[in-house]
DNA sequence: TCACAAGTGTGCACGGTCTGCAAACTTGCA
DNA sequence: TGCAAGTTTGCAGACCGTGCACACTTGTGA
């Protein structure tokens, strides 16, 4: 729900062909596995040529996490716009409860599937980081503006990578039990925000 | 300095075989870049064939950055045998700060260099996050047994993560400035343990 | 001393990945 | 209708990574 008007027949093609090299990789990769799946498999299963593929993807972890490459900006601005009043541990809090509402609503079953897939598939864990490791960087551009340090400050580079850390924690929770993942992310940002004190035990 | 004794002529050998690699392709690709190396190259500079390469590494990523199998346990044991009266945040920051004096110890300037390559490749980066997973499910798995809980509870995941986290924060800073690498980590560790709270300005 | 088992290095072949290039083809617009 | 720009595609080629078979080295016990 970002930029669907004025796309013209062209873009909308564009579109169609990436998410259908998406969701192709998705399904085959669930099915058969990531190493009896090659790009042609992929690229036959979405109708074009393997050449074409690459024209859209860089190769097949890549089109089974389909990166937005939008996220970074998108929580560099929720990080920014969030009230005054606010710590900027509180505003990443927010910004991270109100991008995973975001991202599941555009498309619940598709993210659970990848999930899935990235559990079973190591390699596939490497690329979710690093493609994190885009989004984190903006993500302690704008916390570094907000508290108005460098940059390359440790607390705006500590608090994006403590984001990170609890952002991958709720996930790989979530893909085990029935809680849902926004519950399961508030309860690892606080626990950060109570420096990692020891639970209660029962 | 672990498994030194009791060699043989044979192991030696292949201990040599591996670091020749090692050192080469950190060295070529310090010189080259990352994608002007290739492990023809490599293993031409180590003398041995490219056959032999792969024997060794699973590709040119893993000999630059020379994976430590021992490290994920080693973790995990330095964080069992911390004192019980820590708190298991602290037997986690001790750890860290154990772990970092030994490996520099063991090869100062090889560190740095592969640090530096690693800045300049992103790609390079994500090997580095999912080697780091693995050493992260070692320490997860101690942080549990210490505090009693399961491996999938949030708490000793989070506490793991974000242990890496302030690794990872801490080798960035480390590359940039010339501050002790055990100082930037004492201050991300300690930044965690207060809950991310604002640092206190000028 | 010799011979043999186990471990290590190497060449070869093969399928897969990814890129550059140039030739079709399609779309948008005048 | 016709042109400019964008998209798809085939082709060639470099590189990656693995399985296999064979040669060579090392350690060991007869």
């Amino acid at each position: 729900m970002s930029t669907q008007a004025a796309e013209g027949l062209r873009g909308r093609k564009k579109r169609q062909t990436r998410t259908a090299l998406g969701h192709a990789a998705v399904r085959l990769v669930a099915e058969h596995g990531l190493d009896h799946v090659t790009v042609e498999d992929i690229s036959a299963a979405a109708g074009v040529s393997p050449r074409t593929f690459f024209n859209y993807f860089a190769g097949k972890e890549d089109a089974v996490l389909g990166p937005d490459p939008e996220a970074g900006p998108r929580m560099r601005a929720r990080v920014l716009a969030a009230p005054a009043e606010l710590s900027a541990a509180a505003a990443v809090r927010d910004a991270l409860l109100a991008e995973v509402a975001a991202e599941l609503a555009d498309d619940r079953e598709l993210w659970l599937q990848r999930m899935r897939v990235v559990q079973q598939h190591p390699v596939l864990l490497a690329k979710v980081f690093s493609g994190g490791e885009v989004v984190e960087r903006e993500l302690v551009a704008g916390i570094a503006e907000r508290v108005g340090l460098p940059a390359d400050d440790t607390y705006p580079l500590l608090l994006g990578a403590a984001a990170g850390a609890a952002f991958r924690v709720a996930i790989a929770r979530w893909a085990g039990t029935a809680t849902p993942l926004h519950v399961l992310l508030a309860e690892a940002v606080d626990m950060l925000a109570h420096g990692l004190a020891e639970p209660h035990r029962d």
